[in-house]
DNA sequence: ACGTGTTACTGACACGTGTTAGTATACACC
DNA sequence: GGTGTATACTAACACGTGTCAGTAACACGT
């Protein structure tokens, strides 16, 4: 491999300073070169084919142009892969625009869970973005503390870190309601996971709040614990169905979840929606390819991804929004298996 | 945001030089240091919480420990996202494993085609992996000449740049074979993509292969093309209904398109595999959930990126192995598309 | 003729680290 | 007692850039 050139090689053909290459090449405004002195330094670049040395630059300049994408992962790695690309292409677009570059760091279950610390500290990034955080983690808010810029994708209750995440609540409502006004009245939950995850007491706060919004009570018995993966969701609804009042329709709050409870249903000789409405969460790639299609609440990967970037960089340049808690909308898409278009 | 610790401040609460500080934190072998500077460094360096600055370290090593895996996105964009899961996990699983970071950079259909060409050139990365490559890309093949470590996903005729990927051709026969053996003789094929794309080529002539193993003519009638998404599919297997002979097995070299020629089917009143058996390939997350829950050639995208990132590294480090192509194994998955479970 | 301001540049420092060449001391050997 | 060698460190350079302070040349108004 010849030698890379140099600003100075730059300079040298050009026949300045090394100074002078820098101040034309970065566009440095305010600046007195003269028209030709101008041309002749981006002739020489360019013949040269120069690029700066990234490294160089971050050293002297203190910034590394490049956010972290920190992905945690754990028991719910499969869940949380569904939204990998929209997410990171949210984030990679965002950052591009606002000429950052994103360095992807996923954390391992068998590494420690402050595996990304040396990121901050060594100044690989100018900030992280950081998802699926653990909320006994001090490195982070000592790191919060200190004022490194970080933004969460999901909520950590209690801390005010920034943070990207979806209306769990809002979207688990509509998704009942629309249950609701189909005319059920008997109306089950599957929840996407334990209630030690924040997202799950907030859809099920949404369930319960649809419910009696309706005036209809609570009934505990008709709620069952999903745990992110299919088996969770066929165990979950076999619960459901010996219950003696059967309820006519359930909300699962996790469409892998639910793809083991249309299965349950399946096993049974149960048909969805004839003999049992399902609404479920998330809009994962493959539920529009199910039998039958899943009306579920659409979960918008690229704007959590977008919006996260964003709002982490303007936190590093220091241009802070008077809200750092974004929640996004989420949408209700209506397919098969609630039975809306069977009647 | 209180100044971060250099090596300088290590230094003076150790009360050695800065030298010392990076010969014990680095661990530099063949060195003598007494155990109880060594011990006073350490302690020090626990102490005030010190990193080295990522930066600085870059510049003077000459090395980024960072390799860029670049993303194209085209019009098959949706058909990449299913392995960017498996192939990122892949790729970082391995980067981590030789102390490298991965930056993750796709490049936009509004991009210029070599947009990532910047990374080699300004040393942002040691190395590049390149999903996508377009063989009519120039500043490819002159960053190859000049010895700049490469790997590309996916292949190019005609160049020797190492390269990893799966075996379509050996995928291929595997899934022809196997409808074959359950006894079809007139089987059509839906291919994945236009024949500009290698994959589809190979795929193709696996297929060929295949029936000339069993003494059956190729029949061109019988191929139609896809390209990538469902409604493709859909439209292939309208037309190969419309033949005066319909096949009895179709193989459809892609999951997306297979999905769509299912949906043709389900249209025409036909059941698979009763009235027509499918093999698709790729293995998407959604194949094994459709009805019928489709067989399908697997492929190994966590082994394509680790495959890949292991690959350049050796590159990088000069250990260079004495096969630079890298061609995975697939692995036909039986489902019951194929119809091996109903007799 | 003289001060003032503008234009067009350049010299030198700083960023924080890894590393090479070198020095001072202690110790062993004949 | 001199020579050689191992031990335990350190001073100084280099990496390639951005930028601040400075300088020389020249124009302009009075």
């Amino acid at each position: 491999m010849p030698d890379r050139p140099t600003s100075r090689d730059v300079a040298r053909l050009a026949r300045v300073s090394r100074t002078t290459v820098s101040l034309v090449l970065n566009n440095v405004p305010d600046v007195h070169i003269s028209p030709e002195t101008r041309q002749r330094v981006l002739e020489a670049a360019r013949q040269l084919n120069y690029y700066p040395d990234a490294s160089a630059r971050r050293l002297v300049s203190g910034k590394t142009s490049t956010i972290a994408l920190v992905w945690h992962r754990g028991p719910d790695q499969m869940y949380r892969d569904a939204f990998l690309p929209g997410l990171l292409q949210g984030a990679t677009r965002a950052a591009r625009r606002y000429g950052y570059y994103i360095l992807f760091r996923p954390i391992e279950p068998d590494e420690p869970d402050d595996a990304w610390v040396e990121l901050a500290r060594g100044r690989h990034t100018d900030g992280l973005i950081l998802s699926g955080p653990r909320s006994d983690d001090t490195a982070l808010l000592d790191l919060h503390r200190e004022g490194f810029p970080l933004v969460l994708h999901g909520q950590l209750p209690g801390a005010d870190i920034p943070s990207v995440d979806v209306d769990n609540e809002q979207g688990a409502m509509t998704a009942v309601r629309h249950l609701l006004a189909l005319g059920h009245r008997r109306i089950g939950m599957i929840t996407n996971a334990p209630l030690a995850y924040t997202a799950s007491r907030q859809r099920l706060e949404g369930y319960r709040r649809a419910l009696e919004e309706a005036g209809l009570p609570f009934d505990a018995d008709r709620v069952r614990y999903g745990n992110f993966d299919e088996e969770s969701g066929r165990q979950a609804m076999e619960s459901l169905l010996s219950l003696e009042e059967r309820p006519t329709a359930v909300f699962i709050a996790s469409d892998m979840v639910a793809i083991g409870a249309l299965r349950a249903l399946r096993e049974h000789g149960l048909r969805a929606p004839e003999d049992m409405a399902i609404v479920g969460f998330d809009d994962i790639a493959t539920a529009r390819y199910l039998t039958p299609a899943l009306t579920t609440v659409h979960v918008p990967a690229f704007g959590l991804g977008w919006g996260a970037a964003e709002l982490l960089i303007r936190i590093i340049e220091g241009d802070l929004p008077n809200e750092t808690q974004v929640r996004l909308e989420t949408q209700l898409v209506v397919r098969e298996s609630c039975g809306a278009h069977v009647r």
